[in-house]
RNA sequence: GGAGAGGUGGCUGAGUGGUUUAAAGCGGCGGUCUUGAAAACCGUUGAGCGUUUGCGCGUUCCGGGGGUUCGAAUCCCUCCCUCUCCGCCA
């Protein structure tokens, strides 16, 4: 959400930076609306004190018991209480209307942050590891050892997968080893959290009002998170954190759900683009001033997981075109595939500014400062589980079609170091 | 699912239609005292919005949203949440 305040400040700053989204100007509608609503107020205000004074000595004449002043004092400001009721009412559309206006923005980018249209201007930052070649994709590869999308498809439809034996304590294994790393090495907070939540929730961190057709949502009206960014990041709304809690640094491993709604013909096999993946998400709380810093560090706990799975990787910036709604900078980690001879995204981390801040209203308070400032909020994967199982099984099969088990995760498969098709 | 009780500032908690401000306590901050600290005592301490060069002035907020009234924390409607008992249940 955008400070309407800053708009005011500084309009052309604000359509330079939709103009980079390539969004139309929109300051001077923005500005007419606000200027109605900041006059509907005075008047309302005006109002208000008319009336506050006229009770208050109807207040004081019914104490004296003199019924005939307080009648009379009742009649003199009898017209008062429609206009205000007017008024108010004005005031309230107007607010409505603004915030209505604000909520469907995207986040002003970065200026470091490249122009281009789509993934295609991303710049490259840096690399790491050698790109093995590979033919096979990790669906053929799975097959052999207990990835079923048959089952998934009559259980659930497409975009589903069920995994079996090995290959389902491989995707665990992985998800652990990952929480481990960034609760016992980075200091991130481990939280188990609900995957169904309200829909202030998502509003909070920007996945509503706009993207209601990207996600699920049940028959009672809670949604089923896309993401526990969400969940993570929502647990400071409405709250007024002490300067001294942060940064708050936040993990879990939950089930993601996302409807893939536009994205039909994507993908459409194996597990790269699923309904239901799980995710290992890393979120931070922090003040105005350690934004920056946290989203480069954020991006090397992400990066580590890689590392150590001895996986080739690159790390990416997003072009304008391509940093979604709520961030100001993003960088994609994209691990290398050799089934599909090429790097895929694997993790995606986010700065958002106060962005989220001021949507959820979640403020904190510097030592010795009385006033309070929005959070600065960051998000990123650490990583996406299913694509990571994706990335190991292509990057560790053997000419047999048996898969080695990388070093970290032989410790969470019960020191087994190779997953065989069955005879 | 049935019945009931509740939601008040950072925390505890009083306040059932008015007479200057949501009492009081705790916590926080400042001060007095002290070599220093503790204790005691004194003072101070909510979040927004509008307006103003500023001091300030005005206004809203007692779970959310509406309503009744000249006037609402207090009365009415509605939604959300918490707790207790019963039922069901991993």
């Amino acid at each position: 959400m955008h400070d309407i305040n800053a708009i005011r400040k500084d309009p052309e700053a604000f359509d330079a930076g939709l103009q980079k989204r390539k969004l139309e100007a929109q300051s001077a509608d923005l500005l007419a609306k606000d200027d109605a609503r900041r006059a509907a107020i005075g008047v309302a205000q005006d109002l208000q004190t008319k009336r506050n004074e006229a009770s208050k000595k109807i207040g004081q004449a019914k104490g004296k018991g003199d019924e005939a002043e307080a009648q009379r004092l009742m009649d003199e400001v009898a017209g008062l209480k429609d206009s205000l009721q007017q008024a108010e009412e004005a005031e309230r559309t107007l607010s409505q209307e603004l915030n209505a206006m604000l909520a469907v923005l995207p986040n002003t980018l970065f200026d470091d942050v490249p122009i281009g249209a789509d993934e295609n201007d991303n710049v490259e930052v840096r690399k790491s590891g050698e790109p093995k070649p590979g033919e096979k994709e990790h669906f053929e590869i799975g097959e052999a050892l207990g990835m079923d999308f048959e089952t998934a498809a009559a259980l659930s439809g497409a975009r589903f997968v069920v995994l079996r034996d090995q290959l389902a304590r491989l995707e665990r294994a992985l998800g652990n080893f990952m929480l481990d790393l960034h609760v016992q090495e980075f200091g991130y907070t481990e939280m188990s959290v609900p995957v169904l939540v309200r829909d202030e929730a998502m509003f909070g961190t920007g996945q509503l009002p706009k993207f209601s057709e990207d996600m699920f949502r049940t028959e009672e009206g809670f949604w089923l998170t896309s993401t526990s960014e969400v969940t993570l990041t929502n647990t400071v709304r409405e709250k007024i954190s002490d300067a001294v809690d942060l940064p708050i640094r936040v993990t879990a491993l939950t089930q993601c759900f996302r409807s893939e709604a536009g994205s039909a013909g994507r993908d459409t096999r194996g597990m790269i683009r699923l309904h239901q993946f799980s995710k290992v998400e890393l979120v931070s709380i922090v003040d105005a001033q350690s934004g920056e810093a946290e989203l480069e560090r954020k991006t090397k706990c992400a990066e580590e997981v890689l590392k150590r799975l001895g996986l080739a990787y690159r790390v990416v910036q997003l072009c304008s075109g391509d940093v979604g709604f709520g961030a100001r900078k993003t960088y994609d980690l994209e691990v290398w595939l050799p089934g599909q001879n090429a790097y895929r995204e694997i993790s995606s981390v986010s700065y958002c500014g106060d962005f989220q801040g001021r949507r959820m209203n979640a403020r904190y308070r510097a030592e010795g400062e009385k006033s309070t400032h929005y959070v600065h909020t960051l998000n990123g994967s650490g990583l996406a589980v299913g694509r990571t199982l994706v990335a190991v099984l292509e990057n560790y099969v053997n000419a047999d079609g048996s898969v080695t088990i990388p070093e970290v995760l032989q410790p969470y498969m019960g020191g087994q170091t190779l997953i065989k098709p069955k005879e």
